[in-house]
RNA sequence: GGCGACAUGGCCGAGUGGCUAGGCAGAGGUCUGCAAAACCUCGUACGGCGGUUCGAAUCCGCCUGUCGCCUCCA
């Protein structure tokens, strides 16, 4: 289906919409960002970088987007046996640091791991812990308005007063509370209630003042809060993972339209799982590969290390609302991809002075959009390149370089590197000292052909080929490709 | 138990009521001093059983299988 407006799917209709942004060309875009107790894995790449081509195509599309993205630095409950002690607190003890040292720590190497995978950085990247007078004012409203209730300190939505909860989940509340796991907390008006604010024993490390006693928020609340501050009442898109789509996102919808009387979010996206070897990866099941392993190649699963420039390109090999499985097949088979992407944007680059005849370059924007317009079909835009790239390609090897040679580079920039993020990182070679030294062992190896110095030859291409320079023999001479 | 996804050629992975996805791997060929690269050609796939239709892998039903959410998690 050629798109030519931008269609999402909204996980809120669960059908495909017509964006609209609510103030053009202003977008405001919310993503949850990550709880920062551990390294980034694989299953937050998959999140970040599917969000990050969202930004970078909405851009593309001249829309001016403020992107706000979380940081989780409050400690929320862990599900095992560690009754009421958070995860923030946990990583603290265990490391026997401050737990505003591990949030630290990990928003550092979290985007450590994002700049390597070429994700960009939000504009604003608000911390809960920051944003605490926020949180308690908005907790105060829903009070007021007769949406919470404290019982003695902890402080509940009330779930029954809220019409539409259940409204993005597709959940009515007698069938969440007949089949739940959970052990309803005793306080509680509703066994659905959830927490806004919860009272802090004196272990508790991370802790503020509230009109409700000394305590901390819960979790759902931050979003709703630093959503608000930096995007509004009522913004464009919010995204995250599928799993936060009951319930944090549920409870963020209830909080905000509760507290504002507006719609909270126009468009709603989730990002499918990564699994590894068909179960999901994820940091509670102990399955999951840091980013910073596959960049190093130290863990058990792997065999060796993985780039991250690999890792971006097998996650938009498939959509973003699709599962993707990990195999170390799966990213070979994505290395060589990319590594002819690559040597397709190198001849590209490398073309001057077109005499050939014109490429259509508008049929290559035209169904990039195209693909790209339906929900942000990354895996057919790779492939809309593949084949618009070889066909140039195929002019250029023919002597045949296109007259609009400028505008195609300027075209292949735009969707390779400014909307996909794939560009080839070190592929500049002509101009700096590698370039001239391979361009002269080219000459010296023309030379020794000529002379039938086949031993010679054969040296300089394989041990080139060794360092990482492959030649390629073509019929105007050799032209050459770095790893 | 409730809710929801998905099952595509050797592998990964898009998409669609009739027309080539793309990548990886593989086969043959052109080129080459030999290779590599590039280029040309090739596989005619869509879980099973019914149904709707002129026509379904694409729509409907049932079945089987896998997975996710219902609890912190991207």
């Amino acid at each position: 289906m050629a798109e030519k407006e931008l269609h999402i799917y909204n996980t809120l209709t669960r059908k495909k919409e017509r964006f609209e942004p609510l103030n053009p060309p202003f977008v405001g875009m919310y993503v949850c960002g990550p709880t920062v107790y551990g390294d980034a894995h694989l299953g937050h790449a998959k999140s970040y970088v599917s969000f990050d081509v969202v930004l970078r195509y909405l851009r593309y599309l001249e829309y001016k987007v403020k992107y706000v993205q979380n940081i989780t630095d409050v400690g929320h409950l862990v599900g095992d046996g560690d009754e009421g002690e958070d995860k923030m607190a946990k990583k603290a003890r265990i490391e026997q640091i401050d737990p505003m040292q591990v949030a630290e720590q990990y928003t550092f190497t979290y985007f450590r791991d994002m700049d390597a995978l070429n994700v960009l950085r939000p504009d604003i990247a608000p911390r809960a812990t920051g944003h605490i007078p926020e949180q308690i004012a908005m907790i105060k409203t829903l009070i007021e308005r007769g949406h919470a209730y404290n019982a003695d300190g902890n402080v509940y939505f009330d779930v029954a007063s809220d019409p539409n909860y259940g409204k993005l989940s597709g959940r009515n509340l007698e069938e969440a509370e007949s089949g739940t796991r959970v052990d309803v907390a005793s306080d509680k008006k509703n066994a659905a209630d959830f927490a806004l604010w919860k009272k802090a024993d004196d272990e508790h490390l991370m802790k503020w003042d509230s009109p409700w006693g000394v305590g901390y928020p819960g979790w759902h609340i931050e979003c709703s809060a630093m959503s608000t501050k930096y995007l509004g009442q009522s913004f464009d898109i919010h995204g995250g993972g599928l799993e936060n789509q009951f319930p944090h996102h549920e409870c963020e919808i209830a909080q905000s339209e509760c507290a504002h009387d507006a719609q909270f979010v126009k468009y709603w996206m989730h990002n499918n799982m990564v699994t590894l070897e068909g179960q999901k990866m994820g940091k509670s099941l102990g399955n999951a590969i840091n980013l910073h392993e596959f960049f190093t190649g130290d863990h058990k699963l792997l065999t060796r290390a993985w780039s991250p420039e690999v890792i971006r390109f097998f996650l938009l090999q498939s959509h973003y609302r699709s599962t993707t499985d990990f195999s170390e097949d799966a990213l070979e088979a994505a290395e060589t991809g990319l590594k002819n992407l690559h040597s397709i944007v190198s001849a590209i680059e490398k073309s001057t002075a077109g005499k050939g005849e014109a490429y259509p370059i508008d049929n290559f924007i035209n169904d990039f959009e195209a693909v790209m317009n339906d929900d942000f079909n990354s895996a057919q835009g790779i492939a809309v390149v593949f084949e618009h790239g070889k066909e140039i390609r195929k002019q250029i090897t023919k002597g045949s370089v296109p007259a609009n040679i400028e505008e195609v580079k300027s075209a292949f920039k735009k969707v390779v590197d400014e909307v996909l993020g794939i560009w080839p990182t070190n592929s500049g070679g002509d101009s700096n000292l590698t370039g001239g030294l391979v361009e002269l062992l080219i000459e010296i190896r023309k030379d020794a052909r000529s002379n039938k110095d086949f031993a010679l030859s054969d040296k300089i291409r394989d041990d080139l080929k060794a360092l990482g320079v492959q030649l390629k023999d073509g019929k105007d001479g050799t032209t050459y490709d770095l790893d």
